[in-house]
DNA sequence: TCTGAAATCCACTGCAT
DNA sequence: ATGCAGTGGATTTCAGA
């Protein structure tokens, strides 16, 4: 699959910031007509580089102000063990994120909940999970920032 | 402003996963028509609990394979230093989120970036402002889980 | 490749229930 | 409040450079 170009590069940074423009202002941004620029983004969807498309909701008026991050100790490593604890976050709808780490600890989540009381009985789910050797958790104060947007590198 | 109903939920669990839906579409799943599904969706958009609507990329295919957590100490707690602090991660890309801790460390960033050099090349970045004291960085080894999907609660 | 026009589809409005 | 029908504007396709 070709690599991008200038004018693919634009579009991308457009679309991951609002993709809710017409097709029509996405082709004057760039400079090209409505054709070419709807096939640009055909050929982006279809590639794989556009993952989805999806709405971003306010946690805050949802009524979960509250991040934490729990890094988790596993007591064993073997494959079947992170395989089960991968289905485990990938069935708790209040971890938002998961990653494995090179480090002291063997994975952080965090985890949106409404308030401490929602964030301990989640806590007891996961501990729960058999294998789990320790879990540290801290409370986000304050979100400075959180975005979607990928920092799209120039092609040198 | 008025809060959800179960129908409310639900457009929002289909939007935050897909926005590329049709009203049509839309309003058959949830079991309405056209129009009223048409004006929720405009209420829940005008409301701000829609925040936006985005393209999520695929970041291994941008040549975004590595996923950084950097914790930070700073060396002063003033609310200047916090604010320029803010400023400071607003403005650099690679950073994807950012939250104030209540721990030992005072704030937690993710860092996007194609490689171990290019990760270099941002410690350095950060490190060049003034008064932190402190980063203790970890690779992501592997992403278990990422979602922009929040757990909607439901109407107890 | 891109342009420009044609055709089809869908979001959005007004009216009735 | 929901549902239906029509209009305008959008997306998508097609012909030509």
């Amino acid at each position: 699959m070709s690599s991008l170009d200038a004018i693919d590069r634009q579009l991308l940074a457009i679309l991951q910031s609002d993709v809710s423009l017409s097709i029509e202002e996405l082709a004057e941004r760039v400079g090209l007509t409505k054709t070419p620029c709807w096939r640009r983004i055909q050929k982006l969807e279809k590639s794989g580089i556009i993952r989805r498309k999806v709405a971003l909701l306010d946690a805050e008026v949802l009524g979960l102000p509250v991040s934490v991050f729990a890094q988790v100790k596993a007591n064993q490593h073997s494959a079947e063990w992170a395989d089960s604890f991968a289905h485990t976050m990938a069935d708790l709808p209040e971890v938002v994120e998961c990653y494995r780490l090179a480090g002291d600890y063997d994975y952080i989540l965090r985890i949106v909940v409404s308030d401490v009381a929602a964030y301990d009985q989640f806590y007891k789910k996961l501990i729960a999970h058999a294998g789990i050797a320790d879990v540290a958790s801290t409370f986000a104060m304050e979100q400075i920032k959180s975005t979607t947007e990928l920092p799209i590198p120039t092609g040198e």
